[in-house]
DNA sequence: TATAATAAGTTTGCGCTGTAAACATATCGT
DNA sequence: ACGATATGTTTACAGCGCAAACTTATTATA
């Protein structure tokens, strides 16, 4: 994803767009490994600016690193919708879906996992696009909530907060695996995994089944 | 906790014991607000050393931050410990105990939280005093969990799994919470934390309350 | 079309950090 | 008593975030 000439952001000054070049710079020095050490000035030189230039675009450091975050939230999004459209429309296909994807991701890129939910920049009353990229990923999941709720599947009990749960189990797992306080003595690789991914969708799915409020 | 002479660890040098000075330090200036963006030298001047002094100690910042992150979850253990033998002896109280006391934990020392589950330090196959502290912490989970297993009351599942599939949810749940994601809207204050506590352990012990393995 | 205003990028500089190296001193084993 | 070793200090250096002053390109306006 190179220096992109879209239609909206910004017009073609000396670099191109050098907000979007910082943005994709910074989330590939994250892919390469550089870790969560990820500094200003390795993202300018990166993209080969002066290492003052990023200021021009982000106030500071974080304000940068909060808009990797966004930029990997809204991918993690993505690969969630392109993947839940395509298995049947239960709950428990897209919930299983869902929690697949999304653990998917936090190993594909650990770092940027950690990123994106490190806090500090989760200041997403004051950047409304924050708000914007967790409702779109969590909008497929919504929808199948509300649809399996009208039809007497699972408790009654407030989407948000079912939201909330269900997000709690997968994300808390994601980010167990990340840190590695998990696996090191099951059989590793990506079948063990596979297989508590299920056994938490299953403890979810049977949790939430209920016709009364929680 | 200022510096101990306990029987175990350093004889008295010249400070006394440092190793556990520095950990102190670092447990106060983290609770003090001053973030996850603790530095060795700041460390290092509140115990009134040289900046480099802990380098006698800890190979780097990494290790000292390794062994901050430790004794924060000795003490989530013991306030887990503690609390636990004072409820009713039945998973389900003692399930909600936990959660109840991790989620509080995180909410009283987000910046703690955040560090002690902030990756690379985890290398808790070469430290083994972590893993024991883990162990230590899960000790009382664990036990309740057999206990119940043996009864019917719960899936036969292996119990390391059942235990990471609840740690999963908690943790999940307590990260969401410290950085930011989740009230903003709702009731906010204690009550509302509470009220989700539940919803989350109801879900889980319902989840799992079944005689047959997941 | 010329030119002032402004946006985008650069250079320079400061204080801070982590950490390596050389040095100093207290403690302990012999 | 004394050398070895553990502990702490001083000095030094590169890299970082960021502020300020400067330069250059773009845009608006006359």
């Amino acid at each position: 994803m190179p220096k992109s000439d879209q239609p909206k952001p910004k017009k073609q000054y000396h670099h191109g767009n050098l907000r979007q070049a910082l943005i994709d710079a910074g989330l590939e020095l994250i892919a390469e490994g550089h870790g969560a050490q990820i500094d200003l000035r390795k993202v300018a030189r990166k993209v080969g600016v002066s290492h003052t230039a990023p200021y021009r675009h982000f106030a500071d450091r974080n304000e940068l690193m909060a808009a990797i975050a966004e930029e990997g939230l809204r991918n993690l999004a993505d690969k969630v919708h392109r993947k839940i459209e395509t298995v049947p429309d239960d709950f428990l296909s897209k919930l299983e879906a869902f929690a697949r994807e999304y653990v998917e991701f936090a190993i594909a890129h650990p770092q940027l996992m950690r990123e994106m939910f490190s806090g500090i920049n989760t200041d997403y009353d004051a950047h409304p696009t924050l708000r914007q990229a967790l409702l779109y990923l969590f909008e497929p999941l919504v929808s199948t909530l509300k649809q399996s709720q009208a039809a007497d599947e699972i408790a009654k009990t407030e989407y948000v907060h079912l939201t909330l749960i269900i997000w709690s189990m997968i994300h808390g797992f994601s980010a167990l695996v990340v840190e590695n306080y998990v696996i090191r003595k099951s059989l590793q690789g990506t079948e063990a995994i596979d297989n508590m991914v299920h056994l938490c969708v299953q403890t979810l799915y049977h949790g939430l089944a209920r016709k009364d409020t929680l």
